[in-house]
DNA sequence: TCGCTTGTTCATTTTTTATTGAACAAACGC
DNA sequence: GCGTTTGTTCAATAAAAAATGAACAAGCGA
């Protein structure tokens, strides 16, 4: 029951193996797993959206992997439920804006390591002002204040990012 | 034979403990093994440089993992040897100048990764010039153009990046 | 209600990645 | 030369992370 032009068979052709390949190698550069660049990759170069059993199909990997990929892209942003009037199954399609991709990530794998961060600070602070010794209580909070800096330098830049990759 | 301030014996105290473990996932999220992280939070928090086999004995880890471990620091910038006149065996301490850390990781690990999506990218546009179907091509080549745009884009924003962190 | 389709969850298995440690090299003094 | 110390390499092992697939829900129509 094969339409036009997507829900072709078991197999990828050469030029989506080599644009899927290119995907996992980007995501591996950010820390995600190979299923998420295997499924974002497949996407991107399809003309159509594609349903989870497409991607199942076509990628040859798991239900489950499919579903947690899915999950994961659409908290990135990075995929999108297409309203698919009468049908049942959902279908996806892929954001291709350079903007929200970043924006996504910053916010859901960059912003939340920002904010533990701060508190193991406030933390680490606490401990190092019971230290005795008062040579090294003032090494310690030196070193203390030398993690807070590089904190709020870190929440400076992420908005100048956001904004030079905006448009 | 401990002098005043270091080498002590085989723990870490629970100040160091917890900055060490504060660095471990600090660079996890970089997607930087454990050990790198456990290596560069005992130098930061150490008052005097180290030698590899005070990190070997204070941390428990392999002589290995101490050496490939302070390769890697070495290449991002992130340890240097410290000139210690008469001795023979090398101490290492801790960069902690931010713009140093970031500049060191950018040029190891993520530039090499937008040199070679460049390449992969062009090899990408020859395949999508072959296709036969007009439509398809049309469509790929707007894919295509995406992905240089966001790899200009990168490039683009690496400097402004170091640039802030910069003092 | 049942049966069928679509999708999720999570314990188990597989794959990938990091760590270990033994063998090796290099540098030094004697 | 030899013995000792310091550090590196890399094949084998251990640990961590991801993928699988079976069991489970939820939605829908008959």
């Amino acid at each position: 029951m094969d339409d036009l032009l997507s829900s072709n068979p078991g197999e990828l052709d050469p030029l989506e193996r080599q644009v899927v390949d290119f995907f996992v190698d980007g995501v591996r550069v950010l820390g995600l797993p190979r299923s998420i660049g295997e499924i974002y990759g497949l996407l991107f170069i399809s003309q159509s959206a594609l349903s989870l059993d497409d991607l199942v199909q076509r990628l040859a990997i798991s239900k489950g992997s499919a579903s947690q990929g899915l999950r994961l892209l659409k908290s990135l942003g990075a995929v999108r439920e297409v309203e698919a009037g009468t049908e049942r199954r959902t279908y996806y399609e892929p954001a291709v804006e350079l903007k929200r991709l970043v924006g996504g990530f910053i916010r859901e794998q960059i912003r939340p390591h920002l904010e533990s961060g701060k508190t193991k600070i406030g933390r680490l602070a606490a401990t190092a002002q019971d230290i005795d010794d008062p040579a090294r209580r003032k090494f310690l909070g030196e070193r203390v204040e030398r993690l807070e800096h590089w904190l709020r330098s870190g929440g400076r830049v992420l908005p100048v990012i956001q904004k030079l990759l905006g448009q």
